[in-house]
RNA sequence: CGGAGUGUAGCUCAGUCUGGUCAGAGCGCUUGCUUUGGGAGCAAGAAGUCGCAGGUUCGAAUCCUGCCACUCCGACCA
């Protein structure tokens, strides 16, 4: 109970993007006396956000994305309103997404939010798969009924709002291919979907979400393989390069496969709670879905055949994955890559005649920087003139993850520099550099800072992930040390799997662990699997999954 | 749908056991003054049908009954 006053308190405090200096429930003194006595921490050092990633992972995750002012829960339950700067950093991967799904030879196009509920019954796997989570809409009229709205005309047949859209985008390529010729068909949608969740989570599981999902149609059933492959190897390297997040690219076991396909192919991220999180999917359909929808083809040799489709997706889930990969007890830290804004220009103005210098030397290093451009863009560089004090300012930024906060003062315009602070350093530490040379070396500084993020990335990934030989060391490396209170722990466990789908639903039931993926690359001659005693066929990872 | 809990100001909560100076605090907001290389200080002010509907009572945020909403923990999931 005495917990919970706290967390409301650190909740609204980090909504409001305030320091979290003072307790805002009614006994504040005593509720600061407390913490600081508990964490042995004083007032000044404290952390922006808590509770920190070690004291409570999944609600430092939530006091991220309000002190970041990135999202919040809307009177609809399960889902989210995406304020500006999350939904800022959602363009900026989808601007990018685009950009590589379109080289690859996609068009966009868009297809209708209903889908007629004959549509989802085609294929039975997909049923099966979604029919739970659907939102049905039944009719089409509201009725003023003793000053209350009712729902008035039932429809003939019921709207299921698309969970997914494989049934309707078939139905359309059920039309659009005739020959061979029309072939391979590649499609992308960016859209918004639905699936009914009793659990969500802020971009991690609501029950709205934005995402783009690629469709495609192809001859032959090796082409369509290799459809599926490339995209998402495009995924790999959008969230290398991009979200500097290292994944590992593999195949679902027959238990996680999208409902409906062949083959899945996931990347399997690894996140600060060393839990697993699937990043990005793609889909080997096979022929289930053109049979379902009656997409055929007359083929040079004039044979009417079926076409072999592929689906793939990734989804705002993603702002969430980036969160959680890469923030820290101070905040979200974007890589400047996705950063909406990647140098913020504070001028710290205390007294009037000091304002038109200052407010100029702001104005001609942003134009400055605006000439200059990393990776291939231009800088994205913003003035916060708003009239509150620095130090909170400054904190609002840090909290919001820009890569460079640049502060320019009297001290500064007189000297001809700049105060500069970096994300990927301590909040209160402060680089001097005179004007010249930061414009000509921030390029460096923004590279060096997102390699920073995949290297960091990556060794956090390598140092969690273990090659496990026995049961005993299987069973250790995923129970923590305190039952009571877990603490983070676990990881990616990388074992020879000997594909036994029994006695993986029961390792799922026990140990609440399941595989993840089956690694694209992996060299031949794993083992034997620590479980079953049987040589394995090949390595699988386990994890605890989001 | 099972288990637990919560609805009082914009936000977080106190007050409910024991009905009556009980409409409260902190933060935020507005205004004024002070401060100014740092997540400011002081003062004043605006702000609530105490989730909803009944009931008990001279009197209900507080007791009783019913309803509604939300949160957390479990089964499904990008």
């Amino acid at each position: 109970m005495a917990r919970n006053i706290h967390t409301g308190m650190r909740r609204f405090l980090a909504r409001r993007g305030m320091r979290a200096l003072h307790c805002a429930c009614s006994r504040r003194k005593k509720c600061d006396r407390k913490w600081s006595k508990q964490t042995k921490i004083s007032m000044t050092e404290r952390p922006a956000i808590s509770p920190t990633r070690q004291e409570d992972f999944p609600e430092w995750y939530q006091q991220v994305i309000a002190a970041a002012d990135l999202a919040e829960n809307s009177e609809v339950r399960g889902c989210m309103i995406i304020k500006p700067w999350g939904y800022a950093i959602w363009e900026r991967m989808q601007r990018e997404l685009d950009r590589r799904i379109k080289a690859a030879g996609h068009r966009n196009a868009y297809f209708p939010l209903f889908i007629p509920l004959s549509f989802l019954e085609k294929e039975a796997e997909h049923v099966e798969g979604f029919a739970k989570e659907c939102a049905v809409v039944t009719h089409h009229r509201l009725e003023a009924t003793e000053g209350r709205l009712v729902p008035g005309a039932p429809l003939a047949e019921p709207l299921v709002v698309r969970p997914t859209s494989e049934t309707i985008i078939g139905a359309a390529f059920a039309r659009w291919i005739q020959s061979y010729r029309d072939l391979p068909l590649r499609i992308n949608q960016w859209a918004n979907v639905v699936r009914w969740e009793l659990r969500p989570r802020l971009f991690l599981r609501t029950s709205e979400f934005l995402w783009q999902e690629g469709h495609t149609a192809h001859q032959t059933a090796a082409e369509a393989e290799a459809e599926a492959l490339r995209m998402l190897r495009l995924y790999e390297g959008f969230l290398r390069e991009m979200l500097a997040l290292p994944a590992i690219a593999g195949e679902k076991t027959p238990g996680e496969r999208f409902p409906g396909a062949v083959r899945t192919l996931t990347l399997e991220a690894l996140v600060q709670d060393r839990k697993a999180i699937q990043a990005g999917t793609s889909h080997f359909l096979g022929q289930n879905f053109a049979r379902a929808n009656g997409i055929t083809f007359l083929s040079p040799e004039g044979m009417r055949e079926h076409v072999w489709t592929t689906s793939w997706g990734v989804s705002t889930r993603l702002v969430g994955t980036l969160i959680m990969a890469h923030s820290d007890d101070n905040g979200l830290v974007l890589p400047p890559r996705v950063a909406p804004c990647q140098i913020v220009l504070l001028p710290l103005i205390r007294r009037e005649e000091e304002r038109t210098a200052i407010e100029e030397a702001c104005a001609r290093l942003a134009a400055e920087l605006a000439e200059r451009s990393y990776a291939g863009e231009p800088l994205r560089v913003e003035i916060d003139a708003r009239p509150s004090a620095g130090g909170a300012k400054n904190w609002e930024w840090v909290k919001k993850g820009v890569p460079l906060r640049v502060e320019i003062g009297p001290r500064e315009v007189a000297a001809g520099t700049l105060s500069i602070g970096r994300r990927d350093r301590p909040p209160r530490e402060r680089l001097s550099q005179s004007v010249r040379q930061f414009v000509a070396e921030v390029e460096g500084i923004l590279t060096q800072m997102q390699e920073g993020y995949w290297d960091r990335a990556v060794a956090f990934q390598k140092s969690h992930t273990r090659r496990i030989a026995s049961r005993e060391e299987f069973l250790e490396f995923f129970t923590p040390r305190d039952a009571e209170r877990p603490e983070i722990h676990g990881g990616f466990a990388e074992i020879p799997w000997s594909g036994d789908a029994a006695l993986e639903e029961k390792i799922r039931e026990e140990q609440k662990v399941t595989i993840r993926c089956i690694p694209l690359d992996q060299e031949p001659a794993p083992g034997t699997c620590p479980f079953s005693g049987k040589p394995g066929k090949y390595r699988v990872l386990f994890g605890k999954a989001y």
